[in-house]
DNA sequence: GGAAGTTAATCAAACGATTGATTAATTTTG
DNA sequence: CAAAATTAATCAATCGTTTGATTAACTTCC
């Protein structure tokens, strides 16, 4: 016999995390928290010490699993450009098979009020910036690019990303993009990475 | 003697969007908003029947100021190029001195809590997005531009603009870009609208 | 090996504080 | 004086958190 052993603090993270994600942190509530993952109110408190806990947990969880990933991409012994194609390509992964909570972070990042939040996502970002810094960089030391403006490119591949997924698009008259069909999320995924990757070669490499 | 007449009326809806801007909606009482607009907690709702009243009225007013701007650049007499080039100018000047609603835009643009607000402002931006369309198919279509993924441009277009305001980005080692401050606020505006006008130039007229 | 002790997990109920909203009375204005 | 504007006081509802009690699963000891 299944003992079912479900995780009472896994669910309350679970439940928590869709909550925040659909109705921000304020708009959540411990009792939503509570219904939702099936734990009793007080367990919040018990396992998180409060409301703000289990948010705090759940964003370090998430970063963490942020910075251990892209490191590698810039030791290959690959050119500049490749790198570059290789990071938007890792970088649109995750935010795509993440959306709920790429917005979350997003939307945290616009407000005043949790600055320790505001300051850990962004350092996080700062991780990603500072590689592709490092990759374009390099890239017009060695020729391979033109002298452009490196903040400028970031953030343009970083925006472009982040728009595709948060802003409404529409595929045809009528017919929303929706995301969390895994098949229309797979086709959007491909075509922004192709147009950035494009979009990134013919630039820098125009005016050498 | 000055009269010193300040419409009470106006002074709820200033503080409110301050307040909404800085801690969002739900993080917003009718308590702080009484407080910081002098006005007695009652005159909210005598106004504006509710909290949700007076934010939808923030949003009503600004949207309204949105639409009414750009229409008459697609009629002038200009290659495409120059009018994407004034579409650009005329996105980042509207988006960069209004920083504080642009967050709140994009913040509630997140949620989905709110789907009269969210279809309220995505009809506001599909508006600039399908002049956008227009443009660069008209450009496409006459041989200007190469054949290139359009809705993947205005991404680029847009979110460019949009994290360049919301996003972190460092100046220097440990000195992060201030854009309520006007004179950083009109370079780093004037550095953004350089780079997108040379990207979209250089992309679009690449492959012809 | 079984009674006694210890622990973490869980619960319903209640806490004081704060929320958005409303009332009824008062002041200001035209 | 009537209408509009403004006020303090109050409302029920909900907020995040805490409480004291109970359960069930292990240890410890004789």
């Amino acid at each position: 016999m299944k003992t079912e052993k479900v995780d009472k603090k896994q669910a309350i993270l679970d439940a928590a995390e869709k909550l925040f994600c659909e109705t921000g942190y304020e708009g959540t509530s411990t009792r939503q928290i509570s219904k939702e993952s099936g734990a009793n109110m007080a367990m919040i408190n018990y396992y998180f010490g409060s409301k703000e806990g289990v948010f705090i947990e759940i964003m370090n969880n998430r970063i963490e699993g942020f910075a251990s990933q892209l490191k590698i991409i810039n030791e290959d012994k690959i050119s500049a450009l490749e790198k570059l194609h290789k990071v938007i390509e890792g970088y649109a992964n995750r935010i795509f098979s993440n959306i709920a909570f790429h917005k979350m972070m997003h939307r945290e990042l616009s407000l005043t009020q949790r600055p320790d939040m505001y300051d850990k996502i962004k350092n996080a970002m700062s991780r990603n910036m500072s590689l592709l810094d490092r990759i374009i960089i390099d890239g017009i030391e060695d020729g391979s690019f033109g002298n452009v403006d490196v903040r400028m490119i970031i953030a343009t591949i970083m925006g472009t990303l982040t728009n595709v997924v948060i802003a409404p698009h529409k595929i045809s008259k009528d017919k929303a993009i929706d995301l969390s069909n895994p098949k229309e999320n797979k086709i959007i995924k491909e075509r922004v990475i192709a147009h950035l990757q494009n979009l990134v070669t013919v630039y820098l490499t125009s005016k050498k």
